[in-house]
RNA sequence: GGGGGAUUGGGGUAGCCUGGCAUCCUUCCAGCUUUGGGAGCUGGAGACCCCAGUUCAAAUCUGGGAUCCCCCA
């Protein structure tokens, strides 16, 4: 066994385990700020990838903003500030000269984004407005840090886009949305429920907010992405406003979006195995590793080596990203256990019995599973067997996602149900602050998302304080 | 926010109570040998989290700090 702790038994040393071990992230001197490793940094830049092709599709593009924002403008926008600045990093000093003016290390780029947008706007022209940025944000967080889960310092993307019209902005809001469901869902496999947030765990001066929620092992719920509608709010506080065709001068509309890094951990603790990590093709940066079986006769090694190589040829020629491991000083044994850590997807095992069949042995990383495969065709093999275990990989977790998602009528019955099945409760919600904040005392649940595609709730009394119910509400304990 | 535990070569650890030569496994380097699920032998390299204090002497005792993990809110 490649882990001393099983995900099963001990969940958080797993996973803090796991991480360091397939060599996704490691500890840095500084509190919770973790080293991105090469690993999740493939995965991360393959989510980079599919992302910008879906958004600069539909017009977006990449821009950068400053890393600070002078003190004046964080707190222009006033709930947006508040919300902030406890967990907000300061720089007072450049050198040895006190600034005039702290300035805040950006924990998301509103302020300074839009301040520059108000005067690149004054003409419907001008929109819609869409820009994304690939950063990090820093958050002073003073709670329990994990990697890629909750840090310090936060590598994400922040979408800001500018509309004409309330309409406009929610349906940039949705769309974004949905991307974020294609990358969680068909790229980490990460199974997600979408819907809106109540008003006491929505954006720091948004109108409202969407998100993804995933559900993890241990039961608690993963926020994985956010797409905002922020209205008009940020632009009164910045005069973003533009002249309409009718010449009457309007405030612009906007809307704000983010996914970090987060969502590598949902895909470690979701898909890992007592062995490590196990990476879903889509987005696994090295897909196939070639293992040749060494022989101590030296034409025995030539021939296995010789083959080898063509076929590690033949699947590079094909586009697909292989690696042949052909160090001398670790047996075969050794490089399983190793591949297996660090998640790659299929390993081809290639010995004389092979070579005799004119074939390979391919294994499956999430089964074990070992077959035989023809080297004629094997470019093809190998990129079905990806595409099948890209698939089943959701499959897994949406089945047991699914199972641990309950129905609660009342509050005896979400009590038990949270204890129980440790996953989400679904239960018809008054939509009440109150209400909310009683249940978090008695529970430590928090209301994850509110149902879109349910408005009217299945029963006409709130499970919790009995007045009239308003919407269909997710439950669960989150990190 | 509250409580508990931990920190010793690159990784994992013993030693700490009762102060004095730092244990074992793994990794790394050299060589031989081996290779279908973490092989073996020989030789070599490498460590007491940081800052003060007590002491002839501190991994060990005292105070402070840093970091990590866990549990509870």
């Amino acid at each position: 066994m490649a882990l001393e702790n099983s995900k099963e038994k001990n969940f958080s040393d797993w996973y803090a385990e796991v991480v360091q071990k397939s060599e996704m992230a490691d500890y840095s001197s500084i509190q919770g700020c973790m080293v991105v490793r090469e690993n999740a940094y493939g995965v991360w830049e393959a989510i980079q990838e599919a992302f910008n092709a879906m958004i600069k599709a539909i017009g977006h593009r990449n821009a950068l903003f400053p890393l600070f924002i002078p003190k004046s403008l964080l707190t222009k926008e006033a709930e947006h500030f508040a919300g902030f600045t406890p967990e907000v990093a300061w720089v007072t000093r450049g050198g040895d000269t006190e600034l005039s003016e702290p300035l805040a290390i950006r924990p998301t780029s509103e302020t300074i984004m839009y301040e520059s947008y108000a005067k690149w706007i004054h003409s419907h022209r001008d929109l819609p407005l869409l820009l994304n940025q690939w950063c990090t944000v820093v958050r002073w967080e003073t709670k329990a840090t994990k990697p890629f889960i909750r840090t310090r310092e936060v590598p994400w993307q922040e979408g800001h886009t500018v509309h004409a019209t309330k309409e406009e902005a929610d349906a940039e809001v949705m769309l974004i949305l949905g991307f974020y469901k294609k990358i969680l869902e068909e790229y980490l496999a990460v199974p997600v429920l979408i819907g809106k947030k109540s008003d006491g765990e929505k954006f720091a001066g948004a109108l409202y907010t969407t998100t993804c929620e995933a559900l993890m092992p241990d039961g608690k719920a993963l926020q994985s992405a956010t797409s905002h509608n922020l209205g008009q709010n940020f632009a009164k506080a910045f005069g973003i406003r533009f002249k309409d065709k009718d010449e009457t001068e309007q405030y612009a509309w906007q809307a704000s979006w983010g996914m970090s890094t987060r969502v590598i951990g949902a895909m470690i603790m979701v898909h890992g195995d007592d062995k490590g990590v196990v990476i879903p093709p889509r987005v696994a940066p090295l897909k196939v590793v070639i293992i040749p079986i060494a022989y101590s006769k030296p034409e025995d090694a030539k021939k296995v080596a010789k083959y080898c190589e063509g076929i590690y040829a033949k699947l590079k020629a094909a586009g697909i990203s292989v690696k042949l491991d052909d160090r001398d000083d670790k047996s075969a044994g050794w490089k399983y256990n190793e591949w297996e850590l660090k998640g790659v997807p299929l390993r081809l095992e290639i010995g004389l019995k092979d070579i005799e069949k004119d074939a390979v042995m391919m294994v499956r990383r999430d089964t074990g599973q070992k077959n035989s495969v023809a080297k004629e065709g094997l470019e093809k093999s190998v990129e079905d067997e990806l595409e099948k275990m890209q698939h089943q990989l959701f499959e897994k977790a949406k089945k047991s996602r699914d199972e641990r998602i309950s129905d609660a009528k009342d509050y005896g019955e979400f009590k038990k149900a949270l204890e129980d099945k440790k996953g989400f409760v679904r239960m018809s919600f008054c939509d009440e602050r109150e209400c909310e904040e009683t249940i978090n005392k008695e529970t430590t649940a928090t209301v994850r998302l509110i149902s879109f595609d349910d408005h009217k709730p299945k029963h006409k009394a709130c499970g919790h304080c009995g007045k009239p119910a308003k919407v269909t509400a997710y439950f669960a304990k989150s990190y």
